[in-house]
DNA sequence: GACAGTAACAGTAATCATTACTATTAAGGA
DNA sequence: TCCTTAATAGTAATGATTACTGTTACTGTC
């Protein structure tokens, strides 16, 4: 796997914020800094920083995945007003009755849906 | 919100199996019974469905959405060898820390990625 | 440092799950 | 039975993602 400029811009962005980005937003932003990036590069590039563990990603009720890299373990909240994702702490050991029947579990995913306090108080 | 043949048959397709479907399966499945079902009419129920609470839906790594008749709270477990997914129970509590931060949650998605436990024997 | 091999790239076209649109049908209350 | 209108079938449009193709630029070797 080679050392690109458009890969190492890609996994700058995603590091630089602890926020999620979609595609388009991520080709949007590294565009400031690789004028002529295409597409194709931005989602093969984030398909092989999965693989790699580089980055997570995180899929809401949008058709759109979001890309976080941020990648401790932790929980997503997604907030049904603003539409923003929140983080949160992973509790331990949740995956443990899926471990115990003999399964081997890579990755595991945990996202609320609901209101965020400040979409709560203003009945958003 | 009108009791149609469509809704109810496909709301009975998907609690007669304890299975996750996508749109398109459960499409040709209830065509079977209602010939000319539209996808469109698919789409819609579902959306009805899911927001009145009688059908929940899991996003895989796949790009489509699957559809589960089975609303009791758990979790699930989707195989990179089969692609099949297993439901497990879901433990208390493990939103506490959302809800103690002031935000109101209306659901939870915990999946877990990796192999079944065939799958890890064979080696898949 | 130049060279060769090839992975990654830009640009564009294709795919496909999902949504939108429109004329028609059929629930269900009066 | 009649009326209102939500729901439908069929089809077109959308939009995120993937595939394809000729070109570029990493990286190991000399």
């Amino acid at each position: 796997m080679r050392d690109t400029v458009q890969k190492r811009e890609i996994l700058t962005f995603l590091r630089a914020k602890r926020q999620h980005y979609s595609a388009a937003q991520i080709y949007d932003a590294v565009r400031t800094k690789v004028p002529n990036l295409s597409l194709g590069t931005v989602y093969r590039n984030l398909g092989h920083l999965l693989e790699d563990g580089e980055i997570i990603s995180v899929e809401t009720s949008d058709k759109c995945v979001y890309y976080d890299g941020f990648i401790q373990d932790h929980a997503h909240f997604v907030c049904d007003g603003c539409k923003n994702i929140f983080d949160f702490p992973l509790k331990k050991d949740i995956a443990s009755d899926v471990i115990d029947a003999g399964f081997s579990v890579e990755s595991e995913k945990v996202v609320y849906y609901g209101k965020c306090k400040n979409c709560r108080d203003a009945r958003i």
